[in-house]
Parts: structure tokens; sequence; C-alpha cells
DNA sequence: TAACAGATGTTAAAAAGTGTTAAAGCATCA
DNA sequence: TGATGCTTTAACACTTTTTAACATCTGTTA
């Protein structure tokens, strides 16, 4: 199912091998071409689109690694998995520099090989489904959830986890009241006398940490709980 | 953990060799029995339940690649290493028609052994599971959970088993919170104050090994555990 | 309005958790 | 056997969170 629209550029200089993977590619699904030495594999990446390169690492002409390296200047995310003849070492390490998803030693299954291309895959599709930034401004204030920051614009604050955790909750309400009851339970997962007290100490924290500008206001609703204001 | 229930079948006609081995196996927790000689072997197996077996490849009256193939005859499925004398590649590869899954070159270390079983039953185990991703980016770092090295870019460094393991779980739980619960159950097998304390350590080791890149935070989720993020 | 109970504000101490380095313990290797 | 490398334990400094203590405020009621 996801095998369809990918297109693999493969390859190997040996016809044997080569025909015979390409082959086993294509039946499971995927747009493959074979290119028979490293020249010709980097010209047709240069021509074509592709979702992944298959590189066989000795190749007459020019060898896997350079290829990569070649592909890597044009393309910085498609996703390159080298064939290796044997464990070596330095040659693998060589291969990371140039930007490798994965390897795979010779001999291995048709098995083997598929599912790392799926794996491969799916990661360089989730890739692009990433991190929601979190950055709120506060008056003067940039807060960072992710990072844990806060920053006036000249300083820098680390927030500890809790602090983090309450601003959030304040940012995101805004305006309105944020309820005692549910931000203890979202925060501290129990609403009870001593979490309460808790909370409160987090609140006089976060104020000492805003009261650079004075727009900014923590303010209570008895018996409720807080809403956070930005006075403008 | 995994370590239970696990039953290995190992032939070594060299006595002193297959005691030694067997012991060891045996301290590391898998229940091991040692056959002098290949026909041995297979009688065992035939009788016996086993989920791995150990096959040296020289052996008298039945070698070990005979006794694979019959093996296969038996069980499709059972993951067989050999131990070979030397590196003999028509032997290596004899031996992978036989239905091999893996090899290993005497002289070896008793680590490099555990290594192998314990990666070849993590395959079979998991068998319908997706084969386990091996080379992780890390901002400018590239690390090969396999190869256990951790490269920069131009150096290369070598992780013990323990950064290893670990390390692997923050990258396959970036951005997410990796609870010091689930880590410490994974790697140290019992989650206790000492464990915990121990990975800790390790904690503070990774963070030296990864501080030339600023973009990379481990960061402490108090109570929790550690969120490993790349910043971007 | 005075008086009171309950809620909140704030600071500090206590308790729990973490960061880091070094030494001790251990298993394996030569 | 001694050397080596990995892991755990110990030690100490530091941070984060909770609890305690006391001051202040709010809303209610006599």
């Amino acid at each position: 199912m996801m095998s369809k629209n990918v297109k693999i550029l493969l390859a190997e200089d040996d016809a044997n091998l080569g025909n015979l993977l390409c082959d086993y590619l294509k039946a499971k699904g995927y747009h493959t071409v074979l290119a028979a030495n490293g020249e010709e594999a980097f010209n047709l990446f240069a021509k074509g689109t592709y979702n992944l390169c298959l590189l066989d690492v000795m190749m007459p002409i020019k060898d896997g690694f350079t290829v990569a390296k070649e592909i890597r200047k044009i393309n910085e995310k498609i996703p390159i998995i080298f064939l290796t003849a044997k464990s070596m070492k330095e040659d693998t390490l060589a291969g990371f520099q140039a930007g490798a998803d994965d390897y795979i030693t010779k001999p291995f299954s048709m098995e083997e090989l598929l599912a790392r291309i799926t794996a491969v895959l799916r990661r360089s599709i989730g890739d692009n489904l990433e991190q929601e930034k979190t950055i709120f401004k506060i008056g003067k204030y940039s807060f960072d959830y992710q990072k844990r920051l806060l920053s006036n614009g000249e300083e820098v604050q680390k927030l500890t986890s809790k602090e983090n955790d309450l601003l959030r909750l304040l940012c995101l309400n805004e305006g309105k009241v944020l309820e005692r009851t549910y931000a203890l339970k979202a925060i501290w997962e129990d609403d009870n006398y001593f979490n309460a007290r808790s909370m409160d100490v987090y609140i006089a924290k976060l104020r000492k940490h805003l009261k650079q500008d004075e727009s900014i206001e923590i303010m209570n609703v008895h018996g409720r709980g807080f809403r956070f204001m930005i006075h403008k």
C-alpha cells in the first residue's frame, strides 16, 4: 500500500544481483530503476525524482560513498541505504559521514532488505509531521514550552517542569479562568489540599518570574482559580 | 529478562571450549545443553525443544553444516549461529545456504557471542515486528546501534553496551518522555534505587558524549524520566 | 460592622530527586 | 596472573517539589 508511488534508485554493479533485487523490488510494488555503476546512478538521480536510494558500496568508476555525497549535495533528506560487502569498519564509518540512513551487509535476505526499506521509508515520511512550535508571547516575554525557557528579551530563564506546565496552562487560557481543579488534575494528577498549596507556591514563583512587565497579571478568582491577563 | 525460558543447543567438540561456553551461557540465564559432536547435537535437537542452536562447523562424525541442514528439515525458523574456525569465505557461504542466521569466527570474546545471541533472538522473537532501526541521526552525530558506534562526523566513539542501549531508547522516544521505570526495567531489568542511580550516571556519560552539538538536549522531567530533544 | 472561617500570598525549611565525579567491584582479556 | 574496561556504589553539591508556618485577604454571618 505504501509501496505505491515510491520510486527506488538501485545501484549495483553485479548484474546478477542487480537484476534479482530490481525484479524483487518491482514485484513488491516499488518502481525501481537499476544503475550499473556509480556514475550512472548519479546521472539518473539528477534527472529523476526518487524516494529512496540503495547503493552498493563497491562499484567501478564511482563508489557508493562518493555517489551518496554527491546526492546529498542535491537532496539532504532522501533516505540512503548502503549495501556493504563485508562488515568493514572503516568503510562503514566513512558511510556515516556521507549521510547514510542505514546499511545492510551482504549476504542478506530479501526479507531483511525489505524490512529496512519500509523502516527507513516510514521514518522519512513521518519526518514531516514533526514538532509543533509552542512559543507563547507574554508581554515583553517570550516563552518556549518545548525548550522550557522564558526570555525577557535580554536574559533567559530555565523553568522547572512544574513552572513550565503551569505557565503553559495559563497561556492556553489567557483571559479566561483556569480552574484550580482542572489545573491540579492536569499537572498534579490529583486535586487535594496539599497539591493545591503546592500550586499556590508555583503561582507565586511565576508572578516573580514575570514581574518585569507590569502589564502581566495572574489574577486570583476567589474559590475558582486564576485568570491570566496581559493588559494592552 | 528475555534470557528466561530460552533454551540453547550448543554443539562443540572441544570439551574445554564447550564447557566454558556452556557454563558462561548458563550463568547468563540461558538453559544450555552441550553436545560433543554433530550426531549427538542432532539427536538432542530431535528430542527436545530449543530456541537457538550454536553449532561448531568442524566437528567429528557430522559437521555443523550438515547438522544445520538436518535441523532445517525439522524446523525452518529456529535461529542457527555457526562457530567457524577461520574466516573461510566459501564455508561461510555454504553455511548461509544451509540456513544460518549468523556466524562468528574463532577466536571470539564471550561478549561478542552474547551480543550475537541476543541480536538473533530478538530478531526471531520479534519476527513479525519490524526490523529494528540501526542508524540514528542525532544532530551532527550519527549513532549506529548495531555497531555501538557514535560518530560526530570526524571522530568515532565506541559505546559500552549500557550507553548503547540507553541511547537507543532515548532515540526511539525522541521528543517524548522516556519513563525511568520503563528504561530501568528494559535495560537494568529491575527498577530499584541503585539501578536508578546507575542510570543517572549513564545519562551524564551520554550528555558528555553528545555535548559537541548544543542543539541536543537530554532534559530531565522531574520524577518521571528524561526527554531527548534535538532542537531544530 | 465586627467577627470568623476559609482561601490565598509568600517565604523558608524539609524532603525527594538529580548531576557529576571518583573510587570500588567485577568480569574478561592477554 | 596482572592489566583492562565496564558497571555499580559512594559521596557531595545542587535543584525541584512538597510541606509548614504565618500573614493577609475574601466573603459570610451575627
